[in-house]
DNA sequence: CATTAAAATGTTAGCGCTATCATTTATTCC
DNA sequence: GGAATAAATGATAGCGCTAACATTTTAATG
């Protein structure tokens, strides 16, 4: 333990007419009590701003002025103040998040590759629920701005036009995610929904499956999915679709009903495809609830590969998602922007894979 | 949209001596150029600190000057800058909570539930994942430490010495939760993971069962619902319990796992009490792909009572904890605290129950 | 209507840090 | 070996906001 001895209390209004200074002092300071980057400084015998360089660019300090700085800090417990590096620098180093729900397994993966890669470079991640009712999206978004985040990613959010232009006026780097909108705000990374409800119909199709069903959560990107699948079917001249909505997010109970809904009215379906493996889980057990086999009786097709996909009976035949790369590319993205350096490929897409277990 | 035209840029070094004067601007300044409260107060024609009391004690200005300035903010699309308010102010209005992982979804709901009381009181939550290892807790906690939030919330986290006494010495009101341990930091909601254990023992002893296994992650609170478990049931005079111990966080897989290892030396065991529901959900999964019954040859217990568990096949016996009310009282926790009001009683016990569904 | 108290607004300085220069010290080069 | 260059360090001011006090305006009181 060090005692900071010599905390200059000096007062700036010596300086001026001498009558002023005579009085007593106007005002205290208002210090919060911790211990400063001054402080240090005086610990380590150097100024203030040697300090701060060898904590932020510790190659232009000498080798013995970093170390005693470094000593410094670890004697006196030192930890810097971000609210003021950020306000001084206008790098606040850290990033905000917005997703609709952190409950929905979906977009986990890619939220916590975001964390990591950002912490890899020295920045935060900030976790921002909108809801997918995109209710109170325009106070949190204020309240995330008003944290002047080095960038913004948006994950699986659909913005309303005001949102979209706050976000632009507020001039922020923005990556969405998850979806390959036409018209990006700024920077994408994700994959073509489409093209999986096309591939996914091609693919039960291809297995000789010809009454196709879908239970659906009633999103945007779901239901991108949806309409491919059905065009897509229509195209194979395969019959309509029948399809029961859900809403998100989705939940094992609402793949059970789902499924319920569906054999009640079309008890010869032999293909269900939903829109996200927890759905498809629930499917599942509610056909296992009433006896009816899968895949013998109907396949079953999710969408994310979330962890427990391979681990289900049977084991689920889904869409992989590689979440996990989109949030590293988008965490690239955002670090990169910030730090000054081309981004010249501003749209990326990651793709997808089918992953064929046994539930088709 | 409305031009600021008279945006001063007066020279401070004017006061100065003569020949200085003279002399190009020594510096530039630096402003972000986005809109600031002194921007708004010169559109409302007030003063700053009118306007900043218009945003945060609206009570102490007129009725007219407050909707001037509200006017002003609106009509210049001005976001306040909570890094500037919090150095200014030392509150931060952010809170940080601390999450073994968000990818179990066994705090979702505790983390839900801060998120949306700490909003409607204006703050905000800032989401860290130290991992069950606690490797890189120390690095994490200085990241947190750095934005000096207003308070933090422990969830599930056991911490290290160290860990502890760097919170301690920053000075921010701590809240540990879901663990109700005898020696709290400083604020504390939880439940008693030894009476769960010991109940679910009782519980199923009452049931006529009494070849009791447990399939358990490693994390502490998990073993100290196992010890009791196996206390109880040793006093209870039923026989040693075989276990299987899983990594943390516990997934569907680890739970058929579970299963199969405590099957192929304890063929005879006739319930299972996992130590949680994504575990008793992979257990209920392995009985089924292997042709047991459930609960006919033997009962399975869950943990957390999450979303799903009244929708498995069978439903979920299981530990009902009211992880939004966990997550309720640790805001109010912190809020209070943070304004300055009482807080008595620092130690809430907020208990358990269990739910008597299908599976035992 | 003068006097006091209360309400509303303003002035100043500073929160803790870093950008922008300015200065000092070490190194290089013909 | 002295000029030119680079490396290391420092002084100052300001990022955008609010605490603390000061002043002005309004309302209340006898």
């Amino acid at each position: 333990m060090v005692a900071i001895t010599s905390r200059l209390r000096y007062d700036s209004r010596m300086n001026k007419t001498d009558s002023t200074a005579v009085t007593s002092p106007r005002r205290a300071r208002r210090s919060s009590g911790g211990i400063t980057l001054t402080d240090v400084a005086k610990v380590a015998g150097v100024s203030a701003i040697t300090a701060s360089r060898a904590l932020n660019m510790p190659s232009v300090v000498s080798p013995e002025t970093l170390k005693r700085v470094l000593d410094a800090i670890t004697r006196t417990g030192y930890v810097p103040n971000m609210l003021a590096g950020g306000l001084a620098s206008s790098r606040s180093r850290l990033v905000a998040a917005l997703v609709p729900t952190i409950a929905g397994p979906v977009f986990l993966e890619t939220v916590q590759a975001l964390t990591e890669a950002l912490a890899e470079s020295g920045y935060q991640l900030m976790l921002g629920q909108s809801g997918y009712t995109g209710q109170r999206e325009d106070a949190l978004l204020d309240a995330i701005i008003g944290r002047r985040p080095d960038g913004i990613v948006l994950t699986g959010i659909m913005h309303s036009a005001e949102g979209r232009r706050r976000l632009l006026a507020s001039g922020i780097p923005v990556v969405e995610t998850w979806d390959l909108t036409p018209t990006p705000m700024d920077m994408l990374v994700g994959f073509s929904h489409e093209k999986v409800g096309a591939a996914v119909a091609e693919y039960l199709h291809g297995k000789g499956r010809r009454r196709l069903a879908i239970v659906t959560a009633d999103d945007h990107r779901a239901s991108l999915r949806r309409q491919a699948f059905e065009a897509t079917a229509a195209r194979l001249g395969l019959p309509r679709i029948p399809a029961c909505v859900v809403p998100a997010p989705t939940t094992l109970g609402s793949g059970r009903a789902g499924l319920s809904q569906l054999l009640d009215k079309h008890p010869d379906i032999d293909a269900v495809f939903c829109s996200s493996d927890v759905l498809a889980l629930g499917v599942i057990t509610e056909a296992q609830a009433r006896g009816k086999s899968v895949p013998g009786d109907f396949g079953v097709f999710g969408f994310g590969d979330l962890g427990f996909a391979g681990d289900t009976h049977p084991a689920l035949t889904t869409v992989r998602i590689d979440g996990t790369a989109i949030g590293y590319q988008a965490a690239r993205f955002i670090v990169d922007r910030v730090e000054g350096r081309e981004v010249p490929q501003r749209v990326v897409d990651l793709g997808f894979s089918i992953v064929e277990r046994d539930s088709v």
